[in-house]
RNA sequence: GGGCGCUUAGCUCAGCGGGAGAGCACUGCCUUCACACGGCAGGGGUCACUGGUUCGAUCCCAGUAGCGCCCACCA
């Protein structure tokens, strides 16, 4: 057929399959040509202009400077397992991948590059710089697009945006131009966090507060040898006491009472500064007075508007002591705060110091210094109507999110957010598209303006926020602001999916972003069309072992691509998937990836003993069936209608717990063994094969969303099928369902149990083929006889035991020994125990009549349903007990 | 300081008004013709504590203790 080798299991058929495949699963024969195979045919790529309903995903997009860490391999499954299943159901599915150009952290790793060789950002310019982070993107971003071919992700390659691209460019530019001629964006002199490494503000979110030893000084305000007015403040930043513009004491303080309104000389600047009563002062914290200094500090900065105080800055953007024409101007604020303090200790203004003095600094995410608080002139969203319109969309129902109880979270960050800061003094990223004239002229510039020409227009020489762009994502990679096809097809996205720890960084963003943008395109007809997705799944953050949170630091995180390599993708996704509570937070360790890892090779080995077998998926499923085949249909059938309810709720743990026991409790430990009696007799060995097919069909479609390369290498196997990725989802047939061959089953079970435990309890070895002779089965002799290891009872039969079955049915055994008395009076007054338990618990219930008269009546008929067969039970077991010989 | 959540078998977690569950780990027997990455059987829990509501509480309510997360603040 092909003139080259064709991969190994790929190109499996029927014809050939059982007898070849290995008696063990090897991950790494399948998994590596089925993913460019499935590019290839384009099975993932999005029709715009198909009929069929669309799917979107669009995915949250890692930082181009990022590998794939465990967390996205964990989210990743869950998008894949989201996306392949909406495949199935037919939908035109679009799952849509790409990468963020995570503003500050490339340009940081750069600059790192520049600094090694000697220079630095500076002295290469911007346009050399800019052109410098691109060919590192060119060189090495993007390392983890081909680990996402490696677990499967079923994305739109074709479809890839960067957060850079020219068309992404486009629509940060359209959304921050409408914006700021709708008055959302302004200018203004703030109190901003500044990294003094970086250079630049940083948003609130990219600050990580963390507990430092600092030291809390006393010292003396004023004149020292009682010849005017005096006031002991405390601080843990004594530099910045240079900047002071006032003592704020709390208003009711008796203490300072007469202090208020009076100057005071603010030491080694010989400024006088003003006593001010203000509530935000804790008259119990240290001596109740608090220097105030508006240019560097939070607190002090909303006094100081409060009381109209001067705001001084006293550091400049790099950290450093400036325009205090003191001996201090120059120095680094931590070499002033030593400097500053020695000088105030010879003026003998020390009063106290509290060293080690735990407190909380706030300091940069990414370059790890403490932030300075720096009055600094900065752009801002004005977010209060774009917040309340993304909470109003959760409040009506436009957008649901899952699990339920997450919507607090989110309502705790619409309600109370800040104006958002989204200037950056950096060079890589969207530069803020606004040209400042020489008369003080400003022009802010749509995509297809022409820059003002002429001397003296420059254009705003910041950045924008990283997520700035993120927030336009699910409509900016989708053409925005452009009308086009795919944004018709697939704007609204379907499902966000992503971690809790995100909400406020990119999903109230993406709300804003997109409620604002596209209600203005098309979507005021219809608000549920502006939503930028209609549900938003959350998930929890990957831990360890123990439930601790995987870091670098903590030296616990581990390499995903390890565990592929080591048990292959599919175990690793399933156990993702067997973790993945909505929610909830996913602990996993190596022991769990080993057990998926057996899953995987139960499938493989059920799926080779079909094969031997003759299982077939070829013509119809007969209407009527008996026995075994009609019970494992009815159950797949409960199954698939199951599994389906399960991800409405993206309850994926609950998915793959009852496919992981539908496939191996039911259809391996039972099925399997039932169906080898039928097989062996040419009568019902044609359904039976039919069924088996049916069954490892239905299954194997059911877990491909999980475990996308074991199901396919399986089920091509198994049906000579093009693939599985485009097979169609089960669907559930209630016609199918069978209570009666259930229950048949189910007392089948029991009665096998029965047995089992006796036999084991009486020390026989399983090799051991007991003969035995039934009474009063009704059906399933051949069954019990295979699953037991039973001989048929010979003319030399001597009956040793005699076992009451449920049911009424009894079995006669041949040990050939004398029954051990003690091990069966041991197993039977184990039994006994627990009827009993039954028994009366029941008993206790039907005998109270408030019970009668308040439960429902059908709690009531279950109890007496239980306590009919305990009683029941009980009575075997007695009548056993009674004939046991004393011993 | 504010908010949210958790406390169930050795570990990690489901269950959340009427029979205490799963995976892994553990014990015993077994290389049986799909699978030892397996089969069969088994052991193991006053469901944190104290009250309350209810015919009935692991499940609902209140309180206590411990743990975790988020936010704010810490002069």
């Amino acid at each position: 057929m092909t003139d080259s080798a064709p991969p190994p299991t790929a190109e499996l058929t029927q014809q050939t399959a059982g007898s070849e495949l290995p008696s063990q699963y090897v991950p790494a024969s399948v998994e590596g040509p089925l993913y460019e195979q499935w590019v290839r045919r384009g099975y993932f790529t999005a029709d715009a202009g198909s009929d069929r309903p669309p799917f979107t995903i669009v995915i949250p997009p890692p930082n181009v400077t990022g590998s794939l860490h465990i967390g996205h391999a964990f989210e990743h499954t869950l998008m894949d397992a989201l996306t392949r299943r909406a495949r199935m159901q037919g939908y035109e599915t679009l799952w849509l991948p790409g990468m963020d150009h995570a503003s500050i952290a490339v340009h940081a790793l750069v600059e790192r590059a520049l600094a090694e060789e000697g220079t630095n950002r500076r002295e290469l310019g911007r346009d050399a710089f800019v052109e410098r982070v691109w060919s590192w993107k060119e060189q090495h971003g993007g390392a983890i697009l081909a680990q996402m071919r490696r677990l499967g992700d079923s994305v739109d390659w074709s479809r890839e945006r960067f957060t850079m691209d020219d068309g992404l460019c486009r629509a940060v530019q359209t959304m921050f131009k409408r914006l700021h001629d709708d008055g959302l964006i302004y200018r203004a002199e703030r109190l901003v966090n500044w990294s003094p490494v970086l250079r630049s503000v940083l948003s609130d979110a990219e600050v990580d507060h963390r507990e430092v030893e600092g030291e809390l000084v006393s010292m003396t305000y004023g004149a020292l040898d009682g010849s005017g007015p005096s006031i002991v403040v405390a601080t843990t930043r004594v530099e910045t006491m240079l900047g002071d513009t006032a003592v704020a004491v709390h208003p009711h303080d008796r203490r300072y009472r007469e202090l208020i309104g009076t100057l005071v000389e603010l030491p080694l600047t010989g400024r006088l500064i003003p006593v001010i009563a203000d509530e935000h002062v804790d008259p119990e914290f240290g001596t109740g007075a608090v220097k105030v200094t508006p240019a560097h500090d939070p607190n002090d900065f909303e006094i100081g508007r409060r009381h109209g105080l001067a705001m001084i800055t006293v550091l400049d953007e790099d950290g450093r002591i400036v325009d205090t024409a003191t001996e201090f101007d120059g120095l680094d604020r931590f070499e002033a705060r030593a400097a500053v303090r020695e000088r105030l200790r010879e003026q003998g203004r020390i009063v106290s110091e509290k060293r080690p003095y735990l407190h909380s600094v706030g300091h940069s995410e990414r370059s790890g210094e403490p932030i300075e608080p720096r009055l600094s002139l900065q752009w801002f969203v004005k977010v209060d109507p774009l917040a309340k319109a993304a909470g109003d969309a959760v409040r009506d129902g436009r957008v649901r999110i899952s699990p339920p109880e997450m919507a607090a979270r989110y309502f705790g960050w619409t309600d109370n957010l800040h104006d958002w800061c989204i200037s950056r003094q950096l060079w890589w990223g969207h530069r803020i598209p606004v040209w400042y004239g020489p008369d003080g002229e400003v022009r802010c510039l749509g995509p297809d303006e022409q820059p003002p020409e002429g001397p003296g227009w420059r254009q705003d020489p910041d950045v924008l926020d990283t997520w700035f762009s993120a927030g336009l994502w699910p409509f900016s990679t989708l053409g925005w602001p452009e009308r086009t096809a795919d944004l018709a097809k697939f704007y609204p996205t379907s499902v966000l999916v992503t971690g809790y720890d995100i909400l406020f960084f990119w999903v109230v963003r993406m709300m804003m972003f997109g409620l604002y943008a596209m209600a203005e395109d098309g979507g005021e007809a219809d608000p549920s069309r502006a939503v930028p997705f209609k549900t938003i799944a959350l998930h929890g953050m990957v831990r360890d072992q123990h439930g601790k949170k995987m870091s670098k630091s903590r030296g616990n995180s581990v390499d995903p691509l390890a565990w592929m390599e080591a048990y292959g993708t599919d175990a690793l996704r399933f156990t993702f998937a067997r973790g993945a509570n909505p929610g909830a937070d996913v602990p996993i360790s190596e022991d769990n990836i080993g057990g998926a890892r057996n899953f995987c090779n139960k499938l493989w080995n059920a799926t080779r003993f079909a094969l031997l077998n003759g299982a077939t998926t070829e013509g119809e499923l007969p209407q009527r069936l008996t026995g075994a085949d009609a019970w494992i249909i009815s159950r797949l059938n409960r199954v698939i209608a199951q599994v389906d309810d399960y991800y409405a709720d993206f309850e994926f743990a609950k998915i793959a717990d009852l496919l992981y026991h539908f496939a191996w409790d039911e259809v391996c430990d039972w099925y399997l063994e039932l169906a080898k009696v039928s097989l062996a007799d040419e009568s019902t060995a044609a359904v039976t094969r039919r069924v088996l097919g049916e069954v490892l069909d239905g299954l194997l479609r059911l877990l491909h969303p999980l475990v996308p390369f074991v199901t396919e290498s399986l089920w091509t196997a198994l049906t000579g099928g093009e693939s599985i990725v485009i097979a169609a989802w089960p669907r559930f047939q209630e016609s199918r369902l069978d209570k009666a061959a259930e229950d048949e089953v189910l007392l089948l079970q029991a009665r096998v149990v029965l047995i089992r435990q006796f036999l084991s309890m009486q020390g026989v070895k399983p090799t051991q083929r007991i003969p035995a002779r039934f009474t009063g089965l009704g059906g399933y002799e051949p069954q019990m006889r295979k699953l037991l290891r039973l001989a048929e009872p010979a003319d030399d039969f001597t009956r040793t035991a005699r076992l009451e079955l449920n049911d009424g049915a009894a079995v006669e055994l041949d040990l050939s020994t004398a029954v051990d008395v003690g091990a069966e009076r041991a197993r039977l007054e184990r039994d006994r125990a627990a009827a009993t338990k039954e028994l009366e618990q029941t008993g206790k219930k039907l005998a109270n009549d408030a019970f009668l008269a308040k439960a429902k009546p059908e709690v009531i008929d279950s109890v007496r349903a239980r306590n009919e067969a305990a009683a029941s039970d009980l009575r075997r077991i007695d009548e056993a007990l009674s004939r046991l010989p004393r011993s």
